[in-house]
DNA sequence: GCTAAAAGTTCCATTATTTGGAACCAAATT
DNA sequence: AATTTGGTTCCAAATAATGGAACTTTTAGC
């Protein structure tokens, strides 16, 4: 995945957090050489620097000395979720959206030119969440992405997705800045996004778009479900009801943490 | 909360690791001088550490400048939860431990004298699942904690608890090591662990242990609920239930990463 | 089973980063 | 306007990271 080689190095801890980044985001535990032929460093270097990361739980080993991330995070990110008050407060409104359109509920918030999952509500089917909580994907290709991008201009739309290869997760994403820019061009008029089967074959969903009003923080609220039954009719009708709870969502949040502390 | 001064210091990781859990495990956002009363450090020095963890995303600041856990954290930990092998092929025994009993089912792995918990199962009330995963809570005062203790000896479970200050957080709650060995005899003879409402009122479970043949993890199983439902018999009703489940876990476990690699 | 190659670990003089005190700036408070 | 408190910047000194090479262990080939 075209990763960027990082500029801003946070001194020792860039570099170790880059090579947590490039276990954490392989697919399969990683042997020392593996990791050594990807990270252009030596090997005694390397060593004590995978060594650290065990040490700390960031990092854990297998039976076979393969390299994994860590339950450490695990820890670290439960507290950073349950104290995240943007979450709390969209939970109520989330619940309300579910229990409208009996369809899986998503809040994301960008970063940069990513999406990370912050709270999904589903329906009465059991419930697998950490499978969407945490994710982080493509702005380009999500409804939450592209409704959080809408309120962005379009210069800094263009000059952050500069140079970035385009996946094609299907047919239908997009395949360049120029296409994503004619599509925030509706959801700006609109006041909602699409995504119709751009991520992953099977899979729509509407979203609308929330900011801070100081505009730090750009987020997004979505209804998501398969195709056969989230029709391009069912993504209009809940087009409103969307909008709804993200406006509600900002008001919230202007009124519990808008006035001044 | 005692937490004994760290010792094993991994150079500058630690330190940052370090101030990064101050601010995790504190219930609230921290100023820069809350964080600088509370870490012995100069002023620059913190400064500039803060500064590299907020630029790593593993740190964020508030409108008012207050620090918080970073929602990096979060990504990075759906990696590890996404991957982790021994959670997916305990997860069908949990489903089926929470049809037959009804309960919450949970499972967790211990981590020196903590228990971090990997999953949980709910029935069908709505979920509010990331609220148990990835929290860590001391091993001596529950079901799943002292499950897993007792497959180490004495000795070794006198050693990590030795210097403790045990919590009493309710009237139940093991007061020290003694008490503690004294449960965990008794846990050994039966193969499960009780929990009386001895980590919150209200609240029992049943708990049986899991250890990997190398007998580097130790983890367990539990059913919970409260305890106007969750009564002395139904406990040791199901926990035999609780005893093959934990038992299929092992089995799967050693037959799908037992043999070598 | 023996040997060779590859994988992984340790060591230590050199180099780069972190440290911490002090000076500096800015915002609240009197 | 003056003072206190909270936060930021700077730079010589202290400390930790680096990386090449030697060393040990494991794996693969014969």
């Amino acid at each position: 995945m075209g990763n960027a080689r990082r500029v801003r190095e946070t001194g020792t801890l860039g570099k170790l957090m880059g090579l947590l980044d490039l276990v954490a985001l392989s697919d399969y535990p990683m042997r020392f050489t593996d990791i050594l032929s990807l990270s252009d460093q030596p090997r005694g270097t390397l060593h004590r620097q995978l060594s650290h990361l065990v040490e700390e739980g960031l990092l854990e080993t297998d039976r076979d000395g393969r390299y994994l991330p860590g339950i450490r995070l695990l820890s670290l990110a439960s507290r950073s979720w349950a104290r995240n008050e943007f979450r709390a407060i969209a939970e109520p409104h989330l619940r309300l959206l579910q229990e409208r359109t009996g369809e899986t509920v998503h809040l994301g918030v960008l970063r940069g030119i990513e999406v990370i999952y912050l709270d999904k509500v589903e329906g009465r089917q059991s419930v697998r969440m950490y499978s969407q909580i945490g994710n982080a994907s493509p702005a380009y290709c999500t409804g939450v992405g592209k409704a959080a991008l809408s309120v962005l201009d379009d210069a800094t739309i263009e000059a952050s997705h500069a140079g970035l290869q385009f996946h094609a997760y299907t047919e239908h994403t997009h395949r360049g800045v120029a296409d994503l820019l004619a599509d925030i061009a509706a959801i700006r008029v609109r006041g909602c996004a699409f995504d119709r089967e751009e991520h992953e074959s099977g899979i729509c969903c509407v979203a609308a778009p929330i900011c801070s009003d100081d505009g730090n923080m750009l987020a997004g609220v979505s209804v998501t479900g398969p195709a056969y039954r989230v029709t391009p009719e069912k993504l209009e009708e809940w087009a409103p009801l969307v909008r709804v709870a993200a406006a509600s969502i900002m008001q919230d949040m202007h009124s519990r943490l808008g006035p001044k502390r």
